[in-house]
DNA sequence: TAGATTGTTAATCGATTAACAATC
DNA sequence: TAGATTGTTAATCGATTAACAATC
């Protein structure tokens, strides 16, 4: 089954395991049930057992998921184990509160370099990092391996900072803002809208 | 068809629209096809014709469909046409930084109070409002007609902050954290990860 | 008119659910 | 053993897709 491409929907809800699993873990927790699993995920207990089991029995009767096996096994078949390098652009508030949460490390994500467009934020520090100059994007890039890129810029910098990955040919562009990024072809931008999430979620708690 | 309840697939497709439309709207643009939807949505073209013609026919043939329209059919549809008011909870570079957007308010969200905990920043101006104490929550709820809350408050900090929420009836909890946060019968807490939505398409780019 | 795009059909595929024997 | 929970079956339902006539 490894290396096979998963369908979408069951790579939907693999990563959504992970991140109720990742929270459990941070817990103290080390088993947990479908039941549970399914409370906090929103999908339906039969459904998940079916989907793990597709992959091999990972689960004991009578006692549930080791919650740190199963994260391994779903981070081996999303083929997330190694740490992926990405850059961070944008040092305003969105930009430090990402960079100061460990949510994205827990998905193996690495913050390599931080870049802005204001001379007064280049130099200042950026945990582990300090922020540069948009300018040097291309050889950082190549210098530390960077594949992934993130926008936590206003919408209006928005398109030239996209450009700036392209040109760099950084491929996978995680967009923050509420600007519309087309794509060009080979490289994928990626627009994030907790907001839109949070509609759902409230429709879905009226009906 | 109004007033019905939608299946999650379309609730969940609708959202996703009223995201994109919302950028296209933003970007000047007062006409869009299900093909360019398509493509900033990731959802296939006959879905998206299928799904809006379920609700009446929008579009326009050789022409496409009024983004203007359409934004106001979909909020119609999911009920949202009124403005929520919510309560941030936290002061913090997250909190700041999702009250700096105007995410929140396309989606017809309203960030009626803040709060935090730390005396220093209990007095110090958020936006057009002004950082409270959470003692004070029960309060404000009332006064102000809050019906959700949004955490982003450190992952140790979460789940008192939720218990606050709880505890004045706020049945909608928003969970930017990344505490595993247990909800009460009758109460929704929806977590946000942004970091598993990246996972996932991260994986999707690269298969 | 010519070109573009919707609305709709029909056929296929994957998701969902309840139920329960297997087994820890 | 008794209780709990997995793994799996079978049946249903909704999602997906290609194709194309209708029509702006």
């Amino acid at each position: 089954m490894a290396g096979s491409r998963l369908s979408p929907g069951i790579a939907a809800r693999l990563s959504r395991y992970l991140q109720v699993l990742t929270q459990t873990q941070k817990a103290g927790r080390s088993s947990i049930s479908s039941k549970v699993l399914s409370d906090f995920s929103n999908i339906n207990s039969t459904q998940i057992r079916r989907d793990l089991a597709a992959f091999g029995k990972f689960g004991k009767r009578g006692v549930g998921y080791d919650v740190g096996q199963l994260i391994d096994e779903i981070r081996e078949i999303m083929l997330t184990s190694d740490e992926y390098s990405i850059a961070l652009l944008g040092w305003g508030n969105l930009g430090a509160a990402i960079a100061g949460s460990d949510a994205i490390l827990d998905y193996g994500f690495r913050i390599a370099a931080v870049f802005d467009i204001d001379p007064a934020k280049v130099g200042q520090r950026a945990g582990e990092m300090v922020v540069q100059h948009i300018s040097g994007i291309k050889e950082t890039v190549l210098e530390r391996n960077i594949i992934s890129g993130l926008l936590a810029v206003p919408a209006k910098n928005a398109a030239a900072a996209a450009k700036s990955l392209i040109d760099a040919d950084v491929r996978i562009i995680f967009n923050f803002s509420d600007a519309l990024l087309p794509a060009p072809p080979g490289f994928t931008i990626h627009s994030l809208a907790p907001a839109a999430d949070m509609l759902l979620a409230m429709y879905n708690h009226q009906n």
